[in-house]
RNA sequence: GGCCCGUUCGUCUAGGGGUUAGGACGCUGCUCUUUCAAGGCGGAAACACGGGUUCAAUUCCCGUACGGGCUACCA
């Protein structure tokens, strides 16, 4: 009886997508392609007073950036549809009757207020209150009104929850693909609210009927669901639905930096890391965050990086495409225990893919960044820039700043080096090869290689007194490609005339007092 | 507090009754080199603790400690 492999994301539209999320929508999504299954999204915005405008959108577009487009979905339909739970909430309804005619189920009177008030009168006697087989013979329901009351109550439209009727002592095993069998004893649930007064359904109570009704085979999500399991487990066999009942999979938390606790939303500003695949613009700037998108990372290298926070093929490859991610998925292959956000190691996954890119590539990733800072160089320019600089750089954010005198003019002069390195006779050395090199006949880097080697030769100079000058005058600072490969880039015109100032410039700056520091 | 889950280098992890406990990030040394990177070659660095079981436990079992999650008419 092994049906097509169907698995889903269920996201809550209650703000931006976290990064968790989107690593749980990655494990959905290689599952499903590794079996030639379905993964498909469903919207669970049952909750109105959490529901976010934007929030839905802000999540497909996540999921299209990352590149996990589901095969069905809000957008692409499917022949489930709808998947967004605010629409199927007669759906919900009829099933939670179903199970208050099963004597399943059973609808309940208490107010929140008076419920509040019970667990406060608890916790001050020492113990925690629970709505359950031991305290719900106590409170005003359909099981301790007599039935004319409960139907004149229904029928006046006073506010009732229907709720979960646990079994008192039973026992409640699931097998978890991750995890292995996990027991709960039933008197150690309580009785989950099923649908909500405003009619809308719980969690709990949409998320077995949709997964049922959608013909889900695998439950992929996160280790914070493993409590409630046992509440799902009794729903299916409410239902009548345990011989179909999905297998689960509770994945171990991403957790914060410095392991105390998961990661959430306020790490971000925290720790100065992203904690979102892209930009959101919350209601305030306390609410609004810059994604891996803006920080400078590639998507693949997002989901290679997110791939490895708590599963691993078992083999020394670290550096995996998602076909080749789907290839090797397993769920046998997902550790147990919480795994750190590790920036450094994110950062690691971006720079080898930086470096596996295309020069011509990498410009069009880089090309944005580029025009924010207000630089406008051609694609060829840019894309020769791309092979200098690829392997210096670990975010795509990094190249306007280490890039910057390709770009642009020199901007910025390392005055401590040019003081240290330029002395009287420097001048005269750089004019003299400027001059040389104004003649070379092909202007690319073996040809001036050659040039400014045999130059230093008949000076009687070594190379290595000379190019730190030339590095100096053409960049400004001592870091960056070969200075052959700058000259190249920067063209004959630029060379020239940079040269020049730089020789008016250094000689200026070395007279000058050096700026108490 | 109760329930559930977890624990191998600082971090992500491989492994599994007998191993020099492997890899990666980070750190670090050397090398390459006109600089910075990248690359190459090295180095330091781990089985939480206590009891069992066993000829032998890091590996299996039980405790303890520590960490995490859940404990809403939120998901």
């Amino acid at each position: 009886m092994t049906r097509p492999v169907r698995v889903r994301f269920a996201p809550s539209p209650t703000g931006p997508l976290h990064i968790g999320g989107v690593r749980t929508a990655l494990y959905n999504y290689l599952f499903a392609r590794k079996h030639g299954g379905t993964f498909l999204l469903r919207v669970e915005d049952t909750d109105q007073g959490r529901y976010v405008p934007g929030a839905e959108a802000y999540i497909t577009e996540s999921l299209r950036w990352c590149g996990l487009e589901p095969d069905e979905g809000p957008e692409q339909g499917g022949p489930f549809a709808p998947y967004r739970q605010s629409e199927r909430r007669t759906v919900y309804e009829a099933h939670a009757q179903e199970l208050v005619r099963r004597g399943a189920a059973y609808h309940a009177f208490d107010t929140p207020v008076s419920l509040e008030a019970r667990r406060l009168e608890a916790e001050q006697a020492g113990t925690a209150f629970r709505y359950d087989a031991q305290t719900r013979m106590g409170l005003e329901n359909s099981l301790t009104l007599p039935a004319g009351e409960v139907a004149r109550r229904l029928a006046a439209g006073e506010p009732a929850v229907i709720r979960l009727k646990v079994p008192a002592g039973e026992t409640v095993a699931v097998e978890d693909l991750v995890r292995g069998q996990v027991v709960f004893n039933t008197d150690e649930l309580d009785d989950k609210v099923l649908l909500k007064a405003d009619g809308m359904p719980t969690y709990h109570l949409a998320n077995i009927v949709d997964d049922h009704l959608m013909e889900i085979t695998h439950v992929i999500r996160g280790e914070e669901w493993l409590p409630s399991t046992g509440h799902h487990v009794l729903l299916y066999q409410a239902f009548g639905w345990e011989a179909t009942m999905p297998r689960f999979a509770h994945l171990p938390l991403i957790l914060k930096p410095d392991g105390k606790g998961k990661l959430s939303k306020r790490d971000g500003a925290r720790f100065g890391i992203p904690v979102f695949p892209l930009a959101w613009d919350g209601e305030s700037p306390e609410d609004s965050f810059r994604g891996f998108r803006e920080y400078g990372f590639l998507p693949s290298a997002v989901l290679n990086f997110l791939a490895f926070l708590g599963w691993n093929p078992g083999t020394d490859q670290e550096l995996f495409s998602l076909p080749e991610l789907a290839a090797a998925f397993s769920l046998d292959k997902i550790s147990k225990g919480g795994a750190r956000f590790d920036y450094d190691k994110a950062k690691w996954f971006n720079q080898q893919y930086l470096h596996a890119m295309e020069p011509a590539l990498l410009a069009t990733w880089v090309r944005p960044w580029v025009r924010a800072v207000g630089y406008e160089v051609s694609d060829s320019r840019l894309q020769e820039i791309c092979r200098l600089m690829k392997d210096r750089l670990s975010l795509l954010s990094d190249l306007p700043e280490q890039a910057a005198y390709l770009l642009g003019p020199v901007r910025a002069v390392d005055a401590v080096q040019v003081r240290k390195r330029w002395d009287p006779t420097s001048r005269a050395l750089v004019e003299a090869l400027a001059g040389v090199l104004s003649d070379v006949a092909v202007f690319d880097a073996a040809g001036l290689e050659e040039q400014v080697k045999s130059f230093a030769a008949e000076r009687g100079i070594k190379i290595g007194q000379l190019m730190p000058l030339l590095r100096l005058a053409l960049a400004g600072t001592m870091q960056g490609p070969m200075v052959f490969d700058m000259m190249q880039v920067l063209g004959r015109e630029a060379v020239r005339t940079r040269l020049h100032e730089a020789c008016e410039h250094f000689d200026r700056l070395v007279a000058s007092p050096p700026e108490a520091v």
